[in-house]
DNA sequence: TTTCCTTACGCCTATCGTAAGCATA
DNA sequence: TATGCTTACGATAGGCGTAAGGAAA
């Protein structure tokens, strides 16, 4: 079989159509030049060229042959500038995971930043519960997650991006959307469509410490992962729910949300991602959102 | 740079993830295929494989890398063998040129015969008048021709392919289109459409000469290249024509033909190319339709 | 201890350059 | 006669195989 020094050898004769001229090119001597030539054209099995003493022309063949060569040429070298590329983590993919409400704000202004940044990095988004993503990252079936704060899995480590409150969401209808602020009391007694305690782990438990010290809890009803579903309810009346700030963006009719009396009522998302990953890509996109991405004013981690 | 041996290596490698196995896929010892594999990194600038001394996977460069190698090793093999089948006259392009009314019915049947013979034969069909076909041919912008039987010039070859009679366009109204059969005579003093004597030499030298012998010529009205522009102003009026007997495949209306009492009322059309052809595709089509191609019945050489 | 990738080294093939051959304008 | 391609031939660089080295299970 030839080799691509080989086409190199028939391009610029191609090219210029003179042995010698061509052999200058290429910083040769004439005679290796015709015999490289030579050689190719016994390997593809046909003459690519016509020559007389006087002058050299393409055959059909050649003409054919010439296109291919230019082809696989350019993408020789494109492969290799490629493979640098991907090396040193200014191409390549990176699978991010995100929960429904980070998805919401936080993703794409992080995507239209980096694709700034980063053109040849694509990212490929996938919606998954924060545990979901931190078993994604073990199995390194994900790169990157933003998550909410749980113990992560060993290997797993985690960078602050996002902090907002957590609100209350009521029926429009209900006495409670007309408060301006309400305090964990006000609840007491009152239906509250909660978070999954498996799935929505991170949200459970912290609605659970926030009623920790009240007397008189809420009557928590159906168990529910992800924070939209939570909202549907809370829309056909079912009930009021804790729900993080960004849960707005999703604009649904005759739900209203009313901030909370209580400074920890907060709710953060991380940046995880594992040590020991292989993806250069990955840790490009990872330094940048850890070193010079900006969330949304909203969101700011202060 | 690299070359396609390297490739190789690399992808066989990649494959199996396992140096002694590659090696023996390649038929070669371990050793010198590290050092190929190792070589073709260094060429690439960057490590395309993660080894420890028990285990061998690729680096995120390595798979974008490997991806690329398939795709060059394909193209190299797919190279060689278009240019042996262009070289040796099973692909390529030839241009042929025909004359407009050649095309109604001996182009398309050739095409679809060729095509099912030499599907990697691209013809790129060229409508322009014969005198215009031999020019081409001359200047190589064509390489065959399906054209009147002219004075060809030099190095240019020709075989008959097809062969039909003359008769006469009438308008439907006109006298003549009842008549079964007309003799030269009955066009005594007629208006005659004429083929253009530099354009359409063929036809006119031919109804030049179907008159000679008459005592009362026709009255010849313009002098025109094309057989359709010819009939459209038959179809206006104008007069009669003489023109081949495929122009009734324009169907146009108003206009009728009628056969003449003459058995040297024929209009014959030659495939011509040259000699020193250097299309090998050209030169295959070209014994295609000398050898083996039958035109349809009417058009048959008998 | 075995497996398996790498390094070391000698042999040999293959490429390069120089020199000569040969055809054409 | 000059140009420009090919063939011939000796020197050398580079690839292959064998043998030895070294790390991990």
């Amino acid at each position: 079989m030839f080799d691509l020094a080989q086409l190199r050898c028939f391009v610029a004769v191609a090219d210029e159509l003179h042995f010698g001229r061509a052999a200058a090119r290429l910083h040769m001597t004439q005679p290796p030049l015709s015999r490289q030539v030579q050689l190719l054209e016994h390997a593809v099995g046909t003459q690519l060229l016509e020559r007389t003493s006087r002058s050299v022309r393409l055959t059909a063949a050649g003409s054919a042959f010439y296109d291919d060569a230019i082809a696989i040429i350019g993408l020789a070298e494109r492969a290799a500038d490629t493979a640098r590329r991907t090396g040193s983590g200014h191409a390549g993919r990176v699978v991010v995971g995100y929960t429904a409400v980070a998805g919401y704000v936080l993703i794409p202004s992080l995507l239209a930043a980096a694709a700034k940044v980063f053109p040849d990095i694509d990212i490929v988004l996938q919606e998954m519960v924060s545990t979901a993503q931190l078993q994604g990252l073990e199995e390194a079936s994900i790169d990157l997650g933003f998550v909410r704060p749980l113990h992560a899995v060993g290997g797993v480590r985690h960078h602050r991006v996002s902090r907002e409150p957590l609100m209350l969401a009521v029926p429009a209808k209900h006495p409670l959307a007309a408060r301006a602020r309400i305090r964990m009391q006000d609840l007491a007694g009152e239906p509250l469509v909660m978070y999954s305690r498996s799935e929505g782990k991170y949200f459970h438990d912290k609605i659970v410490a926030l009623f920790g010290a009240t007397a008189a809890p809420p009557r928590y009803v159906h168990h529910i992962a992800q924070t939209h579903t939570i909202l549907a309810l809370v829309r056909a009346g079912i009930g009021c729910a804790i729900v993080p700030a960004s849960g707005q963006h999703l604009r649904l009719e005759n739900v209203v949300f009313r901030p909370l009396w209580r400074a920890d009522a907060i709710a953060d998302i991380d940046l995880c991602w594992r040590e020991d990953s292989r993806n250069p890509a990955a840790a490009t996109l990872r330094r940048f959102v850890v070193e010079r991405w900006k969330p949304p004013a909203a969101l700011r981690v202060r």
